[in-house]
DNA sequence: ATGAAAGCGCTAACAC
DNA sequence: GTGTTAGCGCTTTCAT
């Protein structure tokens, strides 16, 4: 096995606890012992024993963050924003994913690794607030993303009505009036595109537009291909609408994609607008307009306070934080003339 | 703090080792004794402590990946199939990334998280062979990627060179003549698109083209905005080329956009081949030609490697598997009815 | 088939 | 300032 502590003291000449000391940069040790305990640590190579020191202290300083999968660049994005966040307060990521599974999502929440993570970031799909109270795992857990739930857990999101509905006025201000949703699940309330959805419908009611119902389209899932089959759907109708709105970048990009097989101009003939902001969408061939999440705000929130959990901060009364976004308006609804400019939110 | 085996045997009235053999699934337990401790267990909500099992053990069944960004999907799309291959193993994975900072890969390498990682995958950059030489750190390694050290440890790469002379052949046979690299760091030899570089020489001299070195491109990174900015610096030119071969898909999707720009057509007035085969090349405007690394193999091979060197494989001789990879022909080499055909190589 | 006891490597109390 | 000791929760001989 490797060389402990033990196996130092001795050559040392010293006890444990000094070369404990020393590992630990305590104060009170003096120089010259010091420099003596360093040269038998390097001599030996000692390497201390993390696992045993998480045992003793009760904590590994490992935080898990899960998200649906890693396909979708807004969560390897975010997943990249979370670990830089983590490690300013000294924590290690294990990032898992669900495959946005409830299955799985439920396994990750009741702590898939006991006493191996100090804490875990959610960010769910298809869990259920039933799921989240029969939840017996005491590691602290923090929520992201647009699912709501009625539970004492902290939940990071950004305005998702607003947001959505910002994306619409835009649309509406550029004068389109049949603006279809793109990603929708399924016709019930609770379903994960719930607060876009619900955006879509406040912001046309209050452009004085009657939210024409088939104009939202569910898809099977939220990639690139469900998007282009969407869109395909779509414009089989005869009455094709002039404007999209999709529930994220990827659907956005896919429509676009079908957009163009069939001939079609974006966005002299159909205006596309994404949300979360991923890279590609400025790479596109028609840069894609979109809302974009301030990933850093959301990772260091989310971050933020599990470390506070961590430290013993109770969680009676869970906050609801609300990083910013903004919409970054591209060629995908403007003419190029117009594109490139952003706004606050 | 939480529930111990003790009190789980004092409940039940056994001794710990009983409640031990009935977690750890031991043969011999009597079904009435299995089912009175399963009873404290449940009515105490225990869950075992892997920390200290881990200590005991000598083992976590952690392994960790270091990447060098998720911002690249080609790197996030490997990092779910390597969490996949490892959970068909039992083992976690601990996701990282480097920044593709020699500093960040040299720390991750000497093992960050000592005792904690039975293992680690890395894909380098900038690592260079001496500082693998100077390794101390016992746990496994297995290295990704393209570039090639003097170390013994085992490489999981597919044929670089073979790849990137059929990405040319096939530009050749496209009627392409002056073919430019994009891609290319400086002019050293150890640079890390080096192979993909040589299989370009190669490939042109074996055409009878002789390589025009000024066509090979120097970029900043390995991005999009790279692939854009190099693109640029080649059209300023006078005598621009008629095809160009990129280091990856994030660069050549750069290059297509730069081109889109210029109102240059692809791949009519340039034809445009990547490397990686993203999912985002299947959704652009103009669809990439490109290599398709096959990511499930490279991900199963490092898996399986590291997994038997854990159980105790000797790595005197690492071998060099190859996994395979294909030549996918998309829209922006072809006529798009020649396109979308694939070929196996 | 079950129990008793040792010890994995470390840190935290408490002595000196 | 440095040494001694107990014990974190578990698995693993060795008894019985």
């Amino acid at each position: 096995m490797g060389v402990s502590l033990k196996d130092v003291a001795q050559r040392a000449g010293v006890s444990i606890k000094t070369v404990s000391n020393v590992v630990n940069n305590y104060q009170h040790v003096t120089p010259a012992m010091r420099a003596k305990v360093q040269k038998a640590i390097d001599e030996l190579g000692y390497r201390p024993n993390l696992t045993a020191r998480h045992l003793r202290k009760g904590r590994t300083g490992i935080i898990a963050l899960a998200v649906p999968e890693f396909g979708n660049p807004y969560f390897a994005e975010l997943a990249g924003a979370v670990i830089d966040a983590a490690a300013r307060h000294d924590y290690t990521v294990l990032v898992d994913h669900t495959a946005g599974l409830r299955e799985k999502e439920l396994l990750v929440s009741q702590g898939f690794r006991s006493h191996v993570i100090d804490g875990l970031i959610l960010s769910p799909i298809h869990l259920e607030t039933e799921d989240l109270m029969a939840r017996t795992e005491t590691a602290p857990l923090v929520l992201l993303g647009e699912r709501e739930y009625e539970a004492p857990y902290e939940h990071i999101a950004i305005d998702n009505v607003a947001a959505a509905r910002a994306a619409v006025r835009h649309l509406v201000a550029q004068g389109n009036r049949r603006i279809a949703f793109l990603g929708s699940r399924t016709g019930q309330e609770r379903q994960p595109a719930h607060l876009r959805l619900r955006g879509w419908r406040e912001e046309l009611a209050a452009a004085g537009i009657t939210p024409d119902e088939s104009l939202v389209v569910v898809t099977d899932g939220y990639g690139r291909e469900d998007g282009a089959a969407g869109m395909a759907r779509l414009l089989d109708r005869e009455d094709r609408p002039d404007a999209v709105f999709a529930y994220n970048d990827l659907i956005a990009i896919g429509a676009m994609r079908a957009l163009t097989e069939r001939g079609l101009r974006i966005p002299d003939d159909v205006a596309v607008v994404g949300f979360d902001d991923i890279e590609e969408s400025r790479y596109t061939t028609t840069t894609l307009t979109t809302i974009a999440p301030d990933k850093d705000a959301i990772a260091r929130l989310a971050v933020d306070s599990l470390v506070e959990q961590l430290s013993g901060r109770p969680v009676a009364e869970p906050r609801r934080p609300r990083p910013g976004y903004r919409l970054v308006v591209r060629e995908s609804t403007t003419s190029r003339s117009d594109s490139g400019h952003t706004e606050d939110l």
